[in-house]
DNA sequence: CTGGAACCGTACCGTACGGTACGCCACTGA
DNA sequence: TCAGTGGCGTACCGTACGGTACGGTTCCAG
């Protein structure tokens, strides 16, 4: 019976963190290659103290993820003065810290081990990662958008609509893509590209929403 | 070392493809249930066949999920006679298939392991269920749209491009949730919107690369 | 009838890994 | 100085699973 780790609360001694790293560089490096043994070596610390800490196995792993997760802390953006420029740049700024969030290693790494979860009936860490990854960015561009439609600046019926269609016209087939492993796909290559991409989303994104849009 | 199957052509016989889709089945059931004694007993065979047809365990995986992507025919759509009418319902089409085969349930095991499969700097799989994915209906779509271009129908400069937004338009972020376990996203409850997701997708698509648009 | 090929079922082997137990050291506080 | 505690390292156990070996059965060719 795994004890329940406490996630909520940042109580990771320094000494826990470091095991956390250690967890997470094994799983960026390969992803299977979380054996107790594997991070207990790395960490410098005995397999008897992870399992005092962490409970299990799965414990270990949700630890890592929730506490990597919880560390993507995207920049927040100004939402005084809204104007029709601020607002642009505001979901500019959206899109960029979308694209930037997905297309980063850890994120492909926690995605991947999330979907490998998933895949096993335990749905807990695909919960953790959604939480913190497009759902944290919906919670923050929501209220943007609804404060752009009140200032009509937008025209929309449905925040939530809004708010995923902004989602894929920004992600697309990008990160489905990566985790699947398309070497097509580089991460230079990709990041490369970032600010092309998001300039065309937002565009797009305008002009669906935009006011003077489907009039 | 593993022989290279042969999963070009499609000489399975109907015994193996009992032997596969019992794999599949073990798959769709529990993600990580694919061991080999498992399909053995379930398919009422020797594992010693398994090895002598598969070579190994990933064998039997790049063949199951090669075969079952195969499976994955989309209808042909009619291009004959391009009007406004019938490139949109076209366009309609596309969606629909798209969003109906990723929803599926055995779309989302294969995406699933070759995720997994991914995490491993494994890619093959990866490549495979692209490849009879998003890729079959990008080459499929791509000369229909290139088609409404030539008769003024659509307005791109990239067919790329506009089949990506597309695909964005689309899936959106259904297939991710659908990966992660997302419980909000059930199965029905993702039917049950299809017709509604695929006309208001649509409608973003034309309202984007339409001739009308974008003036 | 007989030899051989294919294949089923099962027993078996080796290893990897999750989880536990224990000896030892370093530190701390009285 | 001396218990007590926390944690490191290692050895160990049980099990699950990949892979192999082998006996037994069926079927076919000659």
């Amino acid at each position: 019976m795994p004890l329940t780790i406490k996630v909520n609360e940042e109580t990771f001694t320094p000494r826990q963190q470091a095991v956390l790293t250690a967890a997470l560089d094994l799983l960026v490096e390969n992803g299977d290659g979380l054996t107790m043994t594997a991070v207990a070596r790395r960490a410098s610390c005995s397999k008897e103290t992870l399992y005092k800490w962490f409970g299990d196995r799965d414990g270990l792993l949700t630890a890592t993820v929730q506490w990597q997760a919880a560390k993507v802390r995207m920049p927040v953006v100004d939402r005084t003065h809204l104007t029709a420029k601020s607002l642009r740049l505001s979901i500019e700024q959206f899109a960029r810290d979308l694209l930037t969030v997905i297309t980063g290693e850890v994120s492909i790494t926690l995605n991947r081990t999330a979907v490998t979860h998933a895949a096993q009936e335990k749905d807990s860490l695909g919960i953790i990662v959604l939480e913190n990854g497009p759902m944290a960015i919906r919670r923050r561009l929501k209220p943007i958008l609804e404060a752009g439609r009140d200032a009509r600046l937008l025209r929309f019926a449905s925040s939530e609509d809004a708010y995923r269609t902004f989602f894929g016209l920004v992600v697309r087939d990008v990160q489905i893509r990566l985790l699947l492993g398309d070497k097509a796909l580089t991460q230079t290559n990709v990041e490369a590209n970032i600010e092309a991409d998001v300039k065309a989303a937002t565009d797009q994104f305008f002009a669906l929403y935009g006011a003077k849009a489907n009039a």
